[in-house]
DNA sequence: TCTATATCATGCGTCTAATTTCGG
DNA sequence: CCGAAATTAGACGCATGATATAGA
């Protein structure tokens, strides 16, 4: 067993109580009391029950809303309290902290029907897009007979002995115990974890003891839906050598913690299957078994890590400068960098951690670790891009790659009541930051919400890439059939997809139409980014700006010495499993049924015919071997994905968040 | 002195071509 | 050994923050 294949290099060896940071900072940071804390659950509950139009409305809260000092707080309560008010009513007075819990569903309040799993009708949602993973209970799951101990268990060097049904040479060889400890399944037959435990929370039965009540964690994926853009044509993501960061980047909002407690939260990267993977033929296809002897670090503790329930439920939660690389021996003290191999597909996991205020994990504890999986992080580690859908999708909605949008220049040139995208002003670029709505203030936090390449390739005609089925989205479909309706409509749509409509993605449409309202609505509520960032250098929105930008000023607390050793999980199943996941996993491999195809013909025949902007041919847009493009696209069979199970199961449409409960 | 503008360094991204690796 | 695929390095573009400079 080699600790340093588990631990992040500055730990190695060294007992967790050697890091001994001190959190006092961070808590003073976040103090929230238990009260507003409940509130704030009571509020997420709530924010289920809310109507389209309470949603619709909320620009003008953020109109009339925070000016000054306080807006981030101020905004965001504005729609807390509106979402909310009975929750409210035991506090007239909005204290700091409860203007800091309200910061959080600012989100909530513009984005469509946020996706929702309450404690009770998680088996329900079993097979929307964000439950056919088994996610929070994932843990328990995984474990079932590893002495009780589910991931809290692996967090301990005890953890690193392979489960049952581990192949026992995998560690003695000294392999990794990331790339060893077993792949995470996504989905499909082949998932260890067919089922939810049963619980009450039908996600696991995960349970703190030493918590205040219970602690129960729930977990946001944040830009859910530009996640699941890509998912769709199955993710990739750069590795090189100097490490490169995700795109789109892990992003979580974190409710239900111990205020006062102190957690510990990292991702994790793990395998998702067994296989090696090729593209091929314009889909992504087996190819021979995975190497499970890559060495490496494979997780990423947040910089603001350890920090108290109340800091990590105040803001998102954001892994923007989470870099991969495929350089086994670059993990500098510095930069924290997950080691992975190309063509492998992984899947990362959310990792809280329940740790004393030294940053220090409870040895005497070990079910204080909650786990948190979305299938729609999966990606296939890649030293190239091999869809040319998704290089699309990353010159379309990375900011930093600006550069190579071929519309660049006519995006924001189009008559102002043609545009559907951000005037210059709009454009987080400006500098013009929202108060209160974190989420439109940079660049690449909107282009992680707001999906302007359709309404891009829509008006400005130009857009010369051969356009695929990925790339012809419904919502291109949608701004074509909807050109002549007014742009309030566009920013309202409508989150609940009509059965048997054609448009099949519109839950896709409703994502970003929402996140186009969050850009505007409180557009004129703009702020300097310096301002905003001094205001709150913690926050999410702060760090991620810096963390985006150049050159940050975010002030971690700790690098890469981890105080409380995370360790990596153990193998979510035996590694014996290699050899039958390809019939456990057809999914992964098929080519999709999915509707996605005829949505884009739709789409493609009406661009063609009416301004034959397709006729050109951008010379950057490198094609995918065997012309992936069109029908070959790859897009991968995800039946979670599919808009009609997905509506089916989930009426009010697709939210910005995935949200899960921990077991 | 203050404000606005220009310049520079840095970091991010993708693209392209060259190099390396791997399998037949 | 050869060809294909994967990987790497350099080029280029965009954007930001810091700093320097010019003008009111």
């Amino acid at each position: 067993m080699q600790l340093e294949n588990i631990l992040p290099s500055a730990s190695i060896n060294l007992p967790k109580t050697f890091y001994n940071l001190s959190s006092s900072d961070s808590v003073a940071n976040s103090p929230r009391p238990a009260a507003a804390s409940q509130q704030q659950q009571q509020l997420e509950y709530q924010d289920v029950d809310r109507t389209e139009s309470e949603s619709s409305s909320a620009p003008k809260k953020y109109l009339s809303g925070a000016v000054g000092g306080g807006m981030l707080g101020e905004a965001g309560d504005a729609f807390t309290a509106k979402s909310a008010p009975d929750a409210r009513k035991g506090s007239p007075v909005l204290g700091e902290d409860e203007l800091a819990s309200g910061r959080r569903y600012s989100i909530d309040e513009l984005g469509s029907d946020r996706y929702f799993i309450s404690s009770s009708q998680a088996s329900a949602d079993m097979a929307s897009p964000c439950s056919l993973f088994p996610y929070a209970g994932q843990a328990g799951s995984v474990y079932p007979g590893s002495g009780g101990s589910r991931y809290p268990a692996s967090l301990h060097y005890g953890s690193v002995l392979p489960p049952a049904g581990f192949s026992s040479s995998s560690v003695c060889t000294g392999r990794s115990q990331f790339a060893g400890a077993g792949y995470q399944f996504s989905q499909g037959p082949g998932c260890l974890y067919p089922s939810y435990p049963g619980t009450g929370t039908g996600i696991g039965s995960m349970s703190l003891p030493g918590s205040a009540a219970g602690a129960r964690a729930q977990v946001y994926l944040c830009n859910r839906p530009l996640w699941l853009k890509f998912h769709r044509h199955q993710t990739e993501m750069i590795i090189t050598k100097q490490g490169r960061r995700m795109f789109p980047f892990l992003s979580f909002n974190i409710t239900g913690l111990n205020l006062t407690a102190h957690y510990n939260v990292f991702v994790e990267v793990v395998l998702a299957d067994p296989n090696h993977w090729r593209f091929q033929g314009g889909k992504w296809v087996t190819c021979g078994k995975a190497d499970n002897n890559m060495q490496g670090n494979k997780m990423y503790v947040h910089p603001e890590s350890p920090n108290t329930g109340a800091h990590w439920m105040r803001q998102e939660i954001s892994f923007g400068k989470l870099k991969l690389t495929n350089n086994k021996g670059a993990n500098n003290n510095n930069t924290q960098m997950i080691v992975l191999q190309s063509l492998h597909k992984y899947q990362p996991r959310l990792h809280i951690v329940e740790v004393t205020e030294d940053g220090v994990e409870d040895m005497s504890n070990e079910a204080r670790t909650q786990t948190f999986t979305f299938p729609e992080n999966q990606f296939i580690a890649v030293t190239a891009y091999q869809n040319t859908d998704i290089t699309q999708l990353k010159i379309d909605h990375n900011p930093f790659a600006k550069g190579f949008r071929d519309n660049y220049d006519s995006m924001y040139t189009a008559p102002e009541s043609d545009r559907l995208t951000p005037s210059p002003t709009d454009s987080p670029r400006s500098t013009q930051i929202v108060p209160g709505a974190r989420y439109a203030m940079q660049p690449f936090f909107q282009d992680q919400f707001v999906n302007n390449l359709p309404q891009n390739r829509f008006y400005t005609g130009e857009r010369a890439v051969p356009q695929t089925n990925s790339l012809l989205s419904p919502q291109s479909e949608d701004a074509s059939a909807a050109a002549a309706s007014a742009a309030a409509q566009r920013w309202f749509v409508p989150p609940v997809q009509q059965p048997g409509s054609n448009k099949l993605d519109l839950s896709y449409d409703n994502d970003y139409s929402t996140s186009s309202l969050l850009s505007y609505g409180i557009k004129p509520l703009s702020l300097q980014t310096s301002h905003a960032l001094s205001y709150y250098p913690d926050s999410a929105f702060a760090s991620m700006a810096a963390g985006w930008g150049t050159r940050s000023t975010y002030q971690r607390k700790m690098t890469t010495g981890l105080p409380w050793s995370p360790r990596p999980s153990p193998p979510a199943f035996p590694e014996d499993q290699l050899g039958a996941t390809k019939d456990k996993l057809p999914e992964e491999s098929a080519p999709p049924a999915s509707t996605w195809i005829e949505t884009s013909h739709s789409l493609k025949s009406v661009d063609s015919s009416d301004s034959g902007v397709y006729s050109m041919v951008c010379k950057r847009r490198r094609m995918s071997p065997g012309g992936s493009s069109t029908e070959n696209s790859p897009t991968i069979k995800c039946e979670d994905l599919t808009t009609e199970e997905y509506n089916k199961d989930n009426p009010k449409g697709m939210g910005y968040y995935a949200f899960y409960t921990s077991p």
